[in-house]
DNA sequence: GTACACCCTTGAGTTAGGTCCAGAGTCAAG
DNA sequence: CTTGACTCTGGACCTAACTCAAGGGTGTAC
């Protein structure tokens, strides 16, 4: 209820280590928190939600510097730098949404052949799948 | 017409470095190249398309390692192994689609506000969304 | 008042995925 | 038969994003 954190409890309840969040703090993705008398950070819940919002970014493929320049657009906070920023990854998330699309429809046509030959010979030790990936991207004439 | 390539062009044609093929086929991501009286390698043209395969397959997330028992299956190249690895994935294919599109409308909101402010206030310094982005996870609710 | 978990800083180490370099050989063209 | 572009190997180096270690302070619990 106290609404504030300590360093440890921040990384656990954000499911990084506390060497990660300090490490967040240098790269400026964190503001720098406030200390106690002792000289422990103090972070407010706003913390967690912030490094949630990285780790997602992050599993999508933006880089810590890219994430930075989001979060904190440098000082240069005006709207349209933003706008612009947002506009950018907004097309990169749809280039790679659609590239995804195009690569799991190659996954999911080699499992089919897998599931085929297993229906016909169960026992086989060869796969055919494995020679037609070397040989891959005409998933779809052939 | 010869169907053999050296190792500049195979890197050329696959929009790598040179060296990055070579790094390639020590971790086993391409097979042993054969090699002339002089010592160059020699690839077919499936040594560029399994390399375009890889690049991709990164693209997307998978790390080499991944790739790597996904492509050779080491030896243990039944069927039924290939097939289990693909079916994973797969799952983790549609995972990270699923994260992706929140994620997009996530942002997608946040450009929204944007173009309010530049709307309301064209020259406007403060932002925002940088305020929201701060205390984000709950872009859906307010 | 001391044990023990937690925090501090500085700085070095690690992993993935390359990239670069030196020193030397290959080979097609002139 | 020399030049210039290309290739070879082995090993060092690089960046991103952590991760660990040493040496020392903090704070609460018994």
């Amino acid at each position: 209820m106290d609404d504030s954190f300590r360093i440890g409890e921040v990384a656990e309840r954000s499911d990084v280590s506390v060497d990660t969040v300090r490490y967040y703090e240098r790269r400026k993705l964190l503001p720098e928190a406030p200390r106690t008398a002792g000289g422990y950070r103090l972070f407010g819940p706003e913390a967690i939600e912030r490094i949630t919002f990285i780790k997602q970014a992050q599993d999508l493929g933006f880089t810590l510097e890219e994430i930075s320049t989001l979060l904190s657009a440098d000082g240069t906070s005006d709207c349209r730098h933003v706008h612009d920023l947002l506009d950018a990854k907004l097309a990169d998330l749809d280039a790679r949404l659609k590239a995804m699309q195009t690569f799991r429809r190659k996954l999911k046509h080699y499992l089919d052949e897998c599931e085929v030959e297993l229906k016909a010979h169960p026992n086989s030790e060869e796969c055919p799948v494995i020679d037609e990936i070397a040989h891959s991207s005409r998933a779809d004439h052939n």
